[in-house]
RNA sequence: CGCGGGGUGGAGCAGCCCGGUAGCUCGUCAGGCUCAUAACCUGAAGGUCGGAGGUUCAAAUCCUCCCCCCGCAA
Protein backbone atom coordinates (compact mmCIF):
# COMPACT_ATOMS: atom_id res chain seq x y z
CA UNK A 1 0.00 0.00 0.00
CA UNK A 2 2.66 2.24 0.91
CA UNK A 3 5.12 3.29 -2.04
CA UNK A 4 8.11 3.22 0.06
CA UNK A 5 8.85 0.95 2.89
CA UNK A 6 8.20 2.76 6.02
CA UNK A 7 11.32 4.56 7.30
CA UNK A 8 13.12 3.30 10.16
CA UNK A 9 13.27 6.10 12.52
CA UNK A 10 16.16 6.41 15.68
CA UNK A 11 13.88 7.07 18.72
CA UNK A 12 13.76 7.44 22.49
CA UNK A 13 10.31 5.87 24.21
CA UNK A 14 9.54 7.23 27.46
CA UNK A 15 6.90 5.05 29.37
CA UNK A 16 6.01 2.99 32.47
CA UNK A 17 2.35 1.43 32.70
CA UNK A 18 1.25 -1.30 30.59
CA UNK A 19 -0.23 1.17 28.22
CA UNK A 20 3.30 2.37 27.94
CA UNK A 21 4.57 -1.16 27.09
CA UNK A 22 1.99 -2.28 24.73
CA UNK A 23 2.97 1.04 22.34
CA UNK A 24 6.55 0.49 23.00
CA UNK A 25 6.02 -3.09 21.53
CA UNK A 26 4.37 -1.93 18.48
CA UNK A 27 7.21 0.40 17.86
CA UNK A 28 9.54 -2.11 18.04
CA UNK A 29 7.29 -4.26 15.91
CA UNK A 30 7.33 -1.60 12.82
CA UNK A 31 10.82 -2.23 13.40
CA UNK A 32 11.91 1.02 14.64
CA UNK A 33 15.30 1.37 16.13
CA UNK A 34 14.53 2.29 19.80
CA UNK A 35 18.07 3.43 21.27
CA UNK A 36 17.16 4.40 24.76
CA UNK A 37 14.15 3.52 27.01
CA UNK A 38 12.67 5.67 29.70
CA UNK A 39 10.84 4.43 32.53
CA UNK A 40 10.38 5.55 35.94
CA UNK A 41 13.02 4.02 38.65
CA UNK A 42 12.15 0.31 40.41
CA UNK A 43 10.33 1.13 43.67
CA UNK A 44 9.65 -1.47 46.27
CA UNK A 45 5.62 -2.43 45.69
CA UNK A 46 3.79 -5.29 46.38
CA UNK A 47 3.01 -7.97 48.74
CA UNK A 48 6.62 -7.85 50.88
CA UNK A 49 7.01 -4.44 49.30
CA UNK A 50 9.87 -6.51 46.71
CA UNK A 51 11.34 -3.96 44.18
CA UNK A 52 9.36 -3.92 41.01
CA UNK A 53 10.15 -2.91 37.74
CA UNK A 54 7.54 -1.17 35.37
CA UNK A 55 6.21 -3.06 32.92
CA UNK A 56 8.01 -0.95 30.10
CA UNK A 57 11.10 -1.70 31.98
CA UNK A 58 10.45 -5.52 31.78
CA UNK A 59 9.83 -5.15 27.39
CA UNK A 60 12.65 -3.17 27.24
CA UNK A 61 15.15 -5.05 29.55
CA UNK A 62 13.67 -8.64 27.66
CA UNK A 63 14.65 -6.60 23.97
CA UNK A 64 17.92 -5.59 24.96
CA UNK A 65 17.20 -2.03 24.96
CA UNK A 66 19.35 0.13 27.52
CA UNK A 67 17.10 1.47 29.97
CA UNK A 68 17.43 4.57 31.89
CA UNK A 69 15.53 5.19 34.79
CA UNK A 70 16.08 8.68 36.72
CA UNK A 71 14.03 9.97 39.39
CA UNK A 72 14.02 13.50 38.43
CA UNK A 73 14.80 14.66 34.49
CA UNK A 74 17.49 17.23 35.81
CA UNK A 75 20.28 19.20 33.77
CA UNK A 76 22.22 16.43 33.45
CA UNK A 77 19.71 13.81 32.81
CA UNK A 78 18.38 16.47 29.63
CA UNK A 79 21.80 16.32 28.22
CA UNK A 80 22.14 12.68 28.39
CA UNK A 81 18.96 12.57 26.46
CA UNK A 82 19.68 15.33 23.62
CA UNK A 83 23.47 13.16 23.26
CA UNK A 84 21.54 10.19 21.92
CA UNK A 85 20.45 12.15 18.57
CA UNK A 86 17.36 11.01 17.93
CA UNK A 87 14.79 11.35 15.44
CA UNK A 88 11.64 11.75 17.78
CA UNK A 89 10.98 10.23 20.95
CA UNK A 90 7.63 8.85 21.84
CA UNK A 91 5.77 9.54 25.49
CA UNK A 92 3.18 7.94 26.36
CA UNK A 93 2.19 7.29 30.17
CA UNK A 94 5.98 8.26 31.32
CA UNK A 95 4.94 9.91 35.03
CA UNK A 96 7.72 13.04 34.39
CA UNK A 97 7.17 16.19 33.37
CA UNK A 98 9.46 16.67 30.36
CA UNK A 99 12.05 20.09 30.81
CA UNK A 100 11.75 22.33 27.81
CA UNK A 101 15.12 21.10 26.78
CA UNK A 102 13.92 17.66 26.14
CA UNK A 103 11.21 18.63 24.16
CA UNK A 104 13.24 20.16 21.66
CA UNK A 105 15.99 18.11 21.53
CA UNK A 106 15.03 15.36 19.16
CA UNK A 107 15.01 16.31 15.44
CA UNK A 108 11.15 15.72 15.19
CA UNK A 109 9.88 16.38 18.22
CA UNK A 110 8.49 14.30 21.32
CA UNK A 111 4.98 12.98 20.11
CA UNK A 112 2.61 12.07 22.89
CA UNK A 113 0.37 9.18 22.73
CA UNK A 114 -2.76 9.88 24.87
CA UNK A 115 -5.95 8.08 25.45
CA UNK A 116 -8.60 10.68 24.53
CA UNK A 117 -9.82 12.84 22.42
CA UNK A 118 -7.54 16.33 23.47
CA UNK A 119 -8.82 18.77 24.46
CA UNK A 120 -11.18 16.48 26.61
CA UNK A 121 -9.60 14.53 29.40
CA UNK A 122 -6.01 16.14 29.52
CA UNK A 123 -3.88 14.93 32.44
CA UNK A 124 -3.68 11.60 34.13
CA UNK A 125 -6.74 9.27 34.02
CA UNK A 126 -8.31 9.95 30.49
CA UNK A 127 -9.60 6.26 29.98
CA UNK A 128 -10.92 6.51 33.84
CA UNK A 129 -12.56 9.31 33.45
CA UNK A 130 -14.12 8.84 29.92
CA UNK A 131 -15.75 5.89 31.37
CA UNK A 132 -16.92 7.53 35.02
CA UNK A 133 -18.57 10.10 32.85
CA UNK A 134 -20.30 7.81 30.74
CA UNK A 135 -18.98 9.21 27.42
CA UNK A 136 -20.27 7.60 24.07
CA UNK A 137 -17.23 7.78 22.71
CA UNK A 138 -13.26 8.30 23.48
CA UNK A 139 -10.12 7.83 21.18
CA UNK A 140 -6.01 8.57 20.65
CA UNK A 141 -4.83 11.31 19.97
CA UNK A 142 -1.27 11.78 18.88
CA UNK A 143 0.12 15.00 20.16
CA UNK A 144 3.35 17.13 19.13
CA UNK A 145 4.50 17.74 23.58
CA UNK A 146 4.69 21.59 24.05
CA UNK A 147 5.26 23.02 27.44
CA UNK A 148 1.74 22.53 28.60
CA UNK A 149 0.01 19.27 30.07
CA UNK A 150 -1.55 18.07 27.49
CA UNK A 151 -1.76 21.18 25.34
CA UNK A 152 0.45 20.63 21.79
CA UNK A 153 -0.67 20.47 18.21
CA UNK A 154 -2.80 17.39 17.68
CA UNK A 155 -0.76 15.30 14.50
CA UNK A 156 -3.47 12.63 14.06
CA UNK A 157 -6.74 11.58 16.16
CA UNK A 158 -9.04 8.90 16.33
CA UNK A 159 -12.15 7.84 17.78
CA UNK A 160 -13.57 4.29 18.81
CA UNK A 161 -16.75 4.56 20.47
CA UNK A 162 -17.51 3.44 24.34
CA UNK A 163 -19.85 0.33 24.18
CA UNK A 164 -22.59 0.13 27.28
CA UNK A 165 -21.06 -1.78 29.55
CA UNK A 166 -17.49 -1.68 28.23
CA UNK A 167 -15.04 -2.08 31.70
CA UNK A 168 -11.66 -0.25 32.07
CA UNK A 169 -9.68 -3.31 30.79
CA UNK A 170 -10.93 -4.26 27.66
CA UNK A 171 -10.77 -0.17 26.88
CA UNK A 172 -7.18 -0.01 28.00
CA UNK A 173 -6.63 -2.77 25.47
CA UNK A 174 -8.95 -1.35 22.66
CA UNK A 175 -6.81 2.23 22.98
CA UNK A 176 -3.71 0.59 23.55
CA UNK A 177 -3.99 -1.58 20.72
CA UNK A 178 -5.60 1.83 18.51
CA UNK A 179 -2.46 4.20 20.36
CA UNK A 180 -0.06 1.41 19.11
CA UNK A 181 -1.06 1.39 15.32
CA UNK A 182 -1.62 5.82 15.21
CA UNK A 183 1.79 6.19 16.91
CA UNK A 184 3.27 4.18 13.85
CA UNK A 185 1.60 6.21 11.29
CA UNK A 186 2.21 8.91 12.86
CA UNK A 187 5.93 8.55 12.41
CA UNK A 188 6.03 6.91 9.20
CA UNK A 189 4.14 10.80 8.20
CA UNK A 190 6.72 12.80 10.36
CA UNK A 191 9.42 11.12 8.33
CA UNK A 192 8.18 11.95 4.90
CA UNK A 193 7.29 15.60 6.31
CA UNK A 194 3.56 15.10 6.16
CA UNK A 195 1.89 15.86 9.17
CA UNK A 196 -0.70 18.34 9.78
CA UNK A 197 -0.63 19.79 13.63
CA UNK A 198 -3.41 20.78 14.31
CA UNK A 199 -3.60 23.18 17.55
CA UNK A 200 -6.28 21.98 20.23
CA UNK A 201 -9.55 24.07 20.25
CA UNK A 202 -10.39 25.70 23.35
CA UNK A 203 -13.49 24.89 23.72
CA UNK A 204 -14.33 21.44 25.09
CA UNK A 205 -10.99 21.45 27.76
CA UNK A 206 -11.56 18.64 30.76
CA UNK A 207 -9.04 17.54 32.92
CA UNK A 208 -8.70 13.80 34.25
CA UNK A 209 -7.45 14.11 37.25
CA UNK A 210 -5.61 11.33 38.83
CA UNK A 211 -7.78 8.88 40.60
CA UNK A 212 -7.88 8.97 44.34
CA UNK A 213 -8.56 5.34 46.18
CA UNK A 214 -11.77 6.63 47.86
CA UNK A 215 -13.10 7.21 44.45
CA UNK A 216 -13.64 3.48 45.26
CA UNK A 217 -16.09 3.88 47.92
CA UNK A 218 -20.16 3.46 46.63
CA UNK A 219 -22.50 5.79 47.32
CA UNK A 220 -25.86 4.14 47.26
CA UNK A 221 -26.82 7.35 47.73
CA UNK A 222 -26.26 8.32 43.99
CA UNK A 223 -28.19 7.09 41.32
CA UNK A 224 -27.70 3.48 40.03
CA UNK A 225 -26.45 4.51 36.71
CA UNK A 226 -23.36 6.34 38.24
CA UNK A 227 -22.02 3.50 40.36
CA UNK A 228 -22.67 1.41 37.33
CA UNK A 229 -20.10 3.52 35.59
CA UNK A 230 -17.64 3.89 38.35
CA UNK A 231 -17.55 -0.07 38.57
CA UNK A 232 -16.21 0.26 35.11
CA UNK A 233 -14.04 2.93 35.27
CA UNK A 234 -12.70 1.87 38.41
CA UNK A 235 -12.38 -1.93 37.42
CA UNK A 236 -8.60 -2.33 37.63
CA UNK A 237 -7.61 1.10 40.22
CA UNK A 238 -8.85 1.81 42.59
CA UNK A 239 -12.07 -0.93 42.51
CA UNK A 240 -15.47 0.01 43.47
CA UNK A 241 -16.25 -1.59 46.41
CA UNK A 242 -18.29 -1.43 49.91
CA UNK A 243 -18.21 -2.45 53.01
CA UNK A 244 -20.21 -5.58 54.80
CA UNK A 245 -19.65 -6.59 58.28
CA UNK A 246 -16.47 -5.07 58.61
CA UNK A 247 -15.63 -6.78 55.34
CA UNK A 248 -14.54 -4.86 52.35
CA UNK A 249 -16.22 -6.75 48.94
CA UNK A 250 -15.44 -5.47 45.62
CA UNK A 251 -17.34 -5.21 42.80
CA UNK A 252 -15.77 -6.47 39.15
CA UNK A 253 -18.97 -6.09 37.15
CA UNK A 254 -22.54 -4.85 38.05
CA UNK A 255 -25.88 -4.18 36.38
CA UNK A 256 -28.85 -1.96 36.34
CA UNK A 257 -31.78 -2.52 37.86
CA UNK A 258 -35.35 -1.55 38.56
CA UNK A 259 -35.59 0.13 42.14
CA UNK A 260 -37.84 0.10 44.80
CA UNK A 261 -39.20 3.57 45.42
CA UNK A 262 -39.12 4.51 49.18
CA UNK A 263 -36.17 1.95 50.11
CA UNK A 264 -33.41 3.76 51.85
CA UNK A 265 -30.36 4.01 49.40
CA UNK A 266 -28.16 1.00 50.33
CA UNK A 267 -31.63 -1.88 51.36
CA UNK A 268 -30.61 -4.85 49.76
CA UNK A 269 -34.13 -5.51 47.90
CA UNK A 270 -33.71 -9.61 47.05
CA UNK A 271 -31.81 -12.47 47.72
CA UNK A 272 -30.04 -11.61 44.03
CA UNK A 273 -28.12 -8.80 45.85
CA UNK A 274 -30.38 -6.09 44.01
CA UNK A 275 -29.17 -2.51 45.75
CA UNK A 276 -31.18 0.42 46.19
CA UNK A 277 -29.98 3.44 45.40
CA UNK A 278 -30.93 7.09 45.12
CA UNK A 279 -32.75 6.24 41.83
CA UNK A 280 -32.87 2.72 40.50
CA UNK A 281 -31.08 -0.30 41.93
CA UNK A 282 -27.21 -2.06 41.57
CA UNK A 283 -26.89 -5.37 40.85
CA UNK A 284 -23.49 -6.56 41.52
CA UNK A 285 -22.40 -9.71 38.98
CA UNK A 286 -18.99 -10.66 39.80
CA UNK A 287 -17.52 -9.85 43.39
CA UNK A 288 -14.49 -10.33 45.33
CA UNK A 289 -14.08 -10.49 49.26
CA UNK A 290 -10.81 -9.28 50.62
CA UNK A 291 -8.15 -12.05 50.09
CA UNK A 292 -10.73 -14.35 48.28
CA UNK A 293 -10.87 -15.19 44.51
CA UNK A 294 -13.43 -12.85 42.34
CA UNK A 295 -16.78 -14.71 41.74
CA UNK A 296 -20.05 -14.86 39.94
CA UNK A 297 -22.62 -13.10 42.14
CA UNK A 298 -24.57 -16.33 41.83
CA UNK A 299 -21.51 -18.17 43.51
CA UNK A 300 -20.67 -15.82 45.86
CA UNK A 301 -23.87 -15.90 47.70
CA UNK A 302 -23.99 -19.48 47.54
CA UNK A 303 -21.58 -19.63 50.87
CA UNK A 304 -21.64 -15.62 51.57
CA UNK A 305 -25.18 -14.90 51.38
CA UNK A 306 -26.56 -11.17 51.99
CA UNK A 307 -29.92 -11.67 53.37
CA UNK A 308 -33.23 -9.10 51.73
CA UNK A 309 -33.46 -6.44 54.00
CA UNK A 310 -29.70 -5.78 55.19
CA UNK A 311 -28.86 -1.72 54.39
CA UNK A 312 -25.13 -1.62 53.60
CA UNK A 313 -23.62 1.08 54.60
CA UNK A 314 -22.69 4.77 52.58
CA UNK A 315 -19.12 5.94 53.10
CA UNK A 316 -18.93 8.84 55.18
CA UNK A 317 -19.52 12.30 53.41
CA UNK A 318 -17.22 14.66 54.18
C1' C B 1 12.12 -8.42 57.15
C1' G B 2 5.34 -3.46 55.58
C1' C B 3 -0.01 -5.45 57.44
C1' G B 4 -3.54 -9.20 56.70
C1' G B 5 -6.94 -13.26 54.58
C1' G B 6 -7.21 -18.03 52.16
C1' G B 7 -6.04 -23.33 50.05
C1' U B 8 -11.85 -28.91 53.06
C1' G B 9 -15.75 -34.33 47.44
C1' G B 10 -17.03 -30.81 40.58
C1' A B 11 -18.35 -24.98 42.50
C1' G B 12 -18.83 -21.69 46.79
C1' C B 13 -18.50 -21.99 52.07
C1' A B 14 -18.74 -23.92 57.63
C1' G B 15 -15.85 -26.81 60.95
C1' C B 16 -9.92 -25.15 63.42
C1' C B 17 -9.61 -20.96 69.28
C1' C B 18 -12.17 -25.73 73.26
C1' G B 19 -8.02 -32.37 69.15
C1' G B 20 -11.95 -37.97 68.96
C1' U B 21 -18.22 -39.99 63.85
C1' A B 22 -16.56 -34.79 56.98
C1' G B 23 -21.32 -30.51 57.75
C1' C B 24 -24.09 -26.54 54.57
C1' U B 25 -25.81 -24.36 49.81
C1' C B 26 -25.32 -25.92 44.72
C1' G B 27 -23.88 -29.18 40.81
C1' U B 28 -23.70 -34.40 38.90
C1' C B 29 -26.14 -39.37 38.45
C1' A B 30 -30.67 -42.58 39.31
C1' G B 31 -35.80 -42.79 40.42
C1' G B 32 -40.49 -40.26 41.57
C1' C B 33 -43.99 -36.17 41.10
C1' U B 34 -45.99 -31.83 38.26
C1' C B 35 -50.11 -28.13 33.11
C1' A B 36 -46.32 -25.11 34.91
C1' U B 37 -42.31 -22.21 37.90
C1' A B 38 -34.13 -20.51 39.21
C1' A B 39 -39.59 -26.24 40.63
C1' C B 40 -40.36 -30.15 44.27
C1' C B 41 -39.59 -35.17 46.75
C1' U B 42 -36.46 -39.58 47.49
C1' G B 43 -31.93 -41.94 46.95
C1' A B 44 -26.73 -42.37 45.21
C1' A B 45 -21.83 -41.49 43.68
C1' G B 46 -17.75 -38.42 44.78
C1' G B 47 -12.90 -36.02 49.75
C1' U B 48 -4.80 -38.24 50.47
C1' C B 49 -9.21 -31.79 54.57
C1' G B 50 -2.41 -27.68 49.60
C1' G B 51 2.60 -30.58 50.69
C1' A B 52 6.36 -32.60 54.20
C1' G B 53 7.76 -33.49 59.08
C1' G B 54 6.50 -33.35 64.51
C1' U B 55 3.37 -33.77 69.24
C1' U B 56 -0.56 -37.38 70.67
C1' C B 57 -3.86 -43.42 72.16
C1' A B 58 -6.14 -40.08 68.40
C1' A B 59 -4.83 -34.22 64.04
C1' A B 60 -8.95 -30.74 58.99
C1' U B 61 -8.28 -29.14 64.18
C1' C B 62 -1.92 -28.11 68.08
C1' C B 63 3.74 -27.08 66.57
C1' U B 64 7.69 -26.42 62.55
C1' C B 65 9.12 -25.82 57.51
C1' C B 66 7.65 -25.48 52.30
C1' C B 67 4.36 -24.52 47.82
C1' C B 68 0.25 -21.81 45.58
C1' C B 69 -3.77 -17.83 45.58
C1' C B 70 -5.69 -13.06 47.20
C1' G B 71 -6.97 -8.12 49.89
C1' C B 72 -4.70 -3.71 52.08
C1' A B 73 -0.70 -0.68 51.70
C1' A B 74 3.20 1.48 48.64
Amino acid sequence: MAPHPPAKLRLAFLGTPGFAARILGALLDAGHDVVAVYTQPPRPAGRGHRVTCSPVHELAEARGIPIEAPAKLDEPAAKKFAALKIDAAVVAAYGLILPKTMIDAPRLGCLNVHASLLPRWRGAAPIERALRAGDRETGISIMRMDEGLDTGPVLLAERMAIPARMGASTLYDELAALGGRLIVAALAAAAEGKLNPKPQPADGVTYARKLRREEGALDWRQPAIELERAVRAFEIFPGAYFTHDTERIRILAAEVADGSAGAAPGTVLDDRLTIACSAGALRPTRLQRAGRAVLAAETFLRGHAIVRGTVLPCPATN
